[in-house]
RNA sequence: GUCCCCAUCGUCUAGUGGUUAGGACACCGCCCUUUCACGGCGGCAACCGGGGUUCGAAUCCCCGUGGGGACGCCA
């Protein structure tokens, strides 16, 4: 069975940039009716928080990307690290060095004085005897000749000269594994067919895969993505807005289109832009990957954010939008008409979720907040007798309908000689204190006959 | 510094030896219009440079340039 893994390690949030890796692991699981399996990278215990592994996992449920199998946890495993090393210790592969940290740090410092590339130099591959005072790591004994290929799904065929790989650490003083170690006895024990990672583990590939063989294991396939950059083609970082997958969903993206967004990176279809998740596995293969690094377009995911919010259910997006009105002061649901009809009447005028409760505020706040520019120029004393008339003609309106209220104010533009737009913009600036709503048959109707009436009143008052 | 990777409009990309180099976002203009949007139509805009290979290169090869990554008892 094929099946892929998402190994993040737990020392921050959810990246963005992780989560595509994710998603493309998911997606080739699901194309190919394999599994995919999470695995949590925590043998930095250091490093590691139970803050970030949660944010992980609540980061995936959000986006749906849920694992067949795990999450598996790297530091309950290490009794079987230790276990594999020690078998490599007894077959030679591997030794124990007993070069101190600051010994080290000389010889890099040598080597790139002579301009060599740093790496360990073997000294300790011959000895024997043990250094008083010194915990010795473990070694694995890398070949010092020939190269190591990586046929990789992305890149093609890259090849290594093993004369530039060095022997590297796989359990350390305290007998941890470290990375390189743990990742090539994990994916072999879990089955992993397929390894899909960021591009920043090419050059680590080689010597997993000399480990690999060194164990007798089957070598699993590899693919290496490109890296995301952020819009400035800098690496991503937090000063280019949201890397954090759960800032997106605060700021109001939808779990689809954050997901449609990054399956278009670096990875196409001919010309289709919008994919449906059922889409995506069914069309989705990791060969079809280019190679090279793509930016983060804020805009574009804009775009997308929209699309969906035009078309997802009404039940969906009002939940959404309710837990963002639930976040903003002086908001109170109770008080505003029912999400769903707000929803209908904003979702061609919001890009996300977040614009869309604000935008949609007024609806819920008590106190009325008038927009003195737009008073301004919108309220002036000649529109009186329109909008008293309009006063009167809502006071009698037996149904506060769209429909009915489009009849009134139809028929008020129409007695006073006024376009409808000439009547409706200085009814919108009365009604929400602003120049900017749905619709106003539509506002009127969210807004309701008792708010809209006093409103009117309170804006006749300052004309007359 | 050494090694590895990458290179089509501003951005995401299509393109796999012969195309007026296509689409999308953004931007600009027009239309629609009840504000804001949505929508429709149109426009601007690209093959990093130099050598090859070939009848013919965005496409294949080499060099350069630029960008990125790796070089930890981090992952």
């Amino acid at each position: 069975m094929i099946k892929t893994r998402f190994a993040p390690s737990p020392t921050g949030y959810l990246h963005i940039g992780g989560v595509r890796t994710a998603l493309f692991c998911w997606l080739y699981a699901r194309r190919h009716g394999g599994h995919f399996v999470l695995r949590i990278e925590d043998t930095d215990r250091e490093r590691s928080t139970q803050v970030a592994v949660d944010a992980i996992l609540d980061g995936m449920a959000w986006l749906g990307l849920d694992p067949d199998e795990g999450p598996f946890y790297q530091s309950q495993r290490f009794d079987r690290y230790r276990e594999v090393a020690a078998r490599l210790l007894a077959e030679g592969k591997a030794y124990h060095c007993w070069c101190t940290r600051e010994e080290l740090d000389q010889m890099r410092a040598q080597q790139q004085a002579r301009g060599e590339r740093p790496g360990y130099d073997g000294r300790c591959r011959q000895r024997s005897e043990p250094r008083p005072g010194v915990t010795p790591v473990l070694r694995f004994r890398m070949p010092l000749e020939g190269d190591t290929v990586v046929d990789d799904q992305v890149r093609g065929r890259v090849v290594f000269d093993n004369r530039e790989i060095d022997d590297l650490i796989i359990l350390r003083g305290d007998g941890s594994p470290t990375y390189h170690f743990s990742v090539v006895v994990d994916d072999a024990d879990m089955g992993i067919t397929h390894v899909i990672r960021g591009d920043d583990h090419l050059n680590n590939t080689p010597r997993q895969i000399r480990m690999i063989e060194a164990l007798g294991l089957p070598v699993p396939v590899y693919a290496h993505l490109p890296m995301i950059l952020g819009p400035d083609g800098a690496k991503l970082s937090k000063r280019h807005g949201a890397v954090n997958v759960l800032e997106y969903r605060e700021q109001g993206y939808l779990p689809e289109a954050v997901l449609n967004y990054l399956v278009r990176l670096g990875w196409a279809h001919g010309d289709q832009e919008l994919f449906s998740i059922e889409e995506m596995t069914r069309l989705f293969d990791v060969t079809d990957v280019n190679a090279s690094a793509a930016r983060i377009d804020p805009d574009k995911l804009n775009w997308l954010n929209q699309q969906y919010i035009k078309a997802a259910p009404a039940a969906r997006l009002a939940e959404g939008l309710r837990a963002q009105l639930a976040a903003r002061e002086g908001c109170e649901l109770a008080a505003g008409p029912p999400l769903e009809a707000v929803v209908e009447a904003f979702r061609e005028r919001a890009v996300t979720l977040h614009e869309m409760a604000e935008s949609a505020g007024f609806l819920y706040r008590s106190e009325f907040v008038l927009d003195e520019k737009a008073a301004a120029k919108h309220l002036k004393p000649a529109l009186a007798p329109a909008l008293q008339m309009l006063q009167q003609r809502l006071e009698g309106l037996a149904d506060w309908r769209r429909e009915t209220l489009h009849e009134a104010l139809a028929a008020v533009a129409e007695a006073c000689g006024l376009g409808f737009g000439k009547l409706g913009q200085p009814v919108r600036v009365a009604v929400t204190g602003g120049t900017v709503s749905p619709p106003i048959d539509v506002t009127l109707e969210l807004v309701g006959r008792e708010r809209v009436l006093a409103r009117l009143a309170k804006a006749l008052g300052r004309l007359l």
